[in-house]
DNA sequence: ATGGCTTGAGTGTCAAGA
């Protein structure tokens, strides 16, 4: 099985580098963020002239999750418990023997903010509802936007970027918590290059320096991982007009 | 210098992203 997630930055802008990519690519199940759509928005009617089944929980200009199978997606779960606030941040599904959940983390805005204290509100209810989740579907990925570098490897400029949002000690032990309840960082179980990242900010020709941030992720279960043969960035579609400013993460699962 | 692009909303120009 190839997983993908990728955040593009509304399906809109990039409904045509998706389907390009689709048939390109051709991964299994591809987890999508900021879709920035309502579902009445959403292309069920593309995905599945190309094969894909499609779940999406969408919202008006903002946040917004999609997942797209070529197999049967079963038992879809929307929302995280406990932030009945509206905003589409999470969407679950099973194909085949494995749960796929897709989540676009909040950014935080700044280290100390309102928004900062949602980030680390939300990544707390997401840690308990894992937790819960894995106990009913141990071979379980969670793949998406985490909006946090894990460690200073994951950012171009450590220092400069020193205890700022994406970066600070508390969204990266969140992190680490996440991993200690029994996930794996599918990128890191294998040997990468070093300066691999997932987003390039549109200014400053961030791409062209690749002056990037790792901040997009498959958390693997344990019972998983030992399936996990390859993970990989997708850099082309960043290269591309008009692109995402973030590029796809791509694993690959051998079958059960 | 708190900028720099890009998107959606909507037709002014701003909020939000990361």
């Amino acid at each position: 099985m190839k997983l993908a997630t990728w955040n593009v930055n509304s399906l809109k802008a990039r409904g045509g580098q998706l389907l390009e990519w689709l048939n390109e690519e051709a991964p299994d199940v591809v987890c999508l963020q900021e879709t920035k759509t309502e579902d009445a928005g959403f292309p069920y009617a593309a995905m599945a002239d190309i094969g894909y089944h499609a779940l999406h929980s969408g919202q008006k200009t903002y946040n917004g999750v999609a997942i797209l199978s070529r197999r049967a997606l079963f038992s879809p779960h929307y929302d995280l418990p406990g932030m009945d606030d509206g905003q589409k941040r999470l969407l679950a599904a099973t194909v085949e023997d494995v749960r796929v959940v897709c989540v676009y983390v909040p950014n935080g805005q700044a280290v100390g903010s309102q928004k900062f204290a949602y980030k680390l509100a939300w990544l707390a209810h997401l840690q308990a509802w894992l937790d819960e989740e894995k106990r009913r579907h141990p071979r379980l990925v969670v793949a998406g936007d985490f909006n946090i570098a894990p460690e200073d490897r994951d950012v171009y400029d450590p220092e400069g970027w020193r205890e700022q949002v994406l970066c600070s000690s508390e969204e990266r032990a969140a992190f680490r918590a996440l991993l200690a309840a029994g996930f794996v960082d599918a990128f890191r179980l294998f040997e990468q290059p070093e300066k691999s990242y997932t987003w390039w900010d549109y200014r400053m020709l961030a791409f062209r320096r690749n002056h990037g941030l790792r901040i997009d992720h498959v958390l693997l279960s344990n019972e998983l991982a030992t399936r996990c043969r390859a993970a990989r960035i997708d850099k082309r579609l960043r290269a591309k007009e008009r692109p995402s400013d973030h590029a796809p993460v791509i694993v690959e699962l051998d079958e059960r």
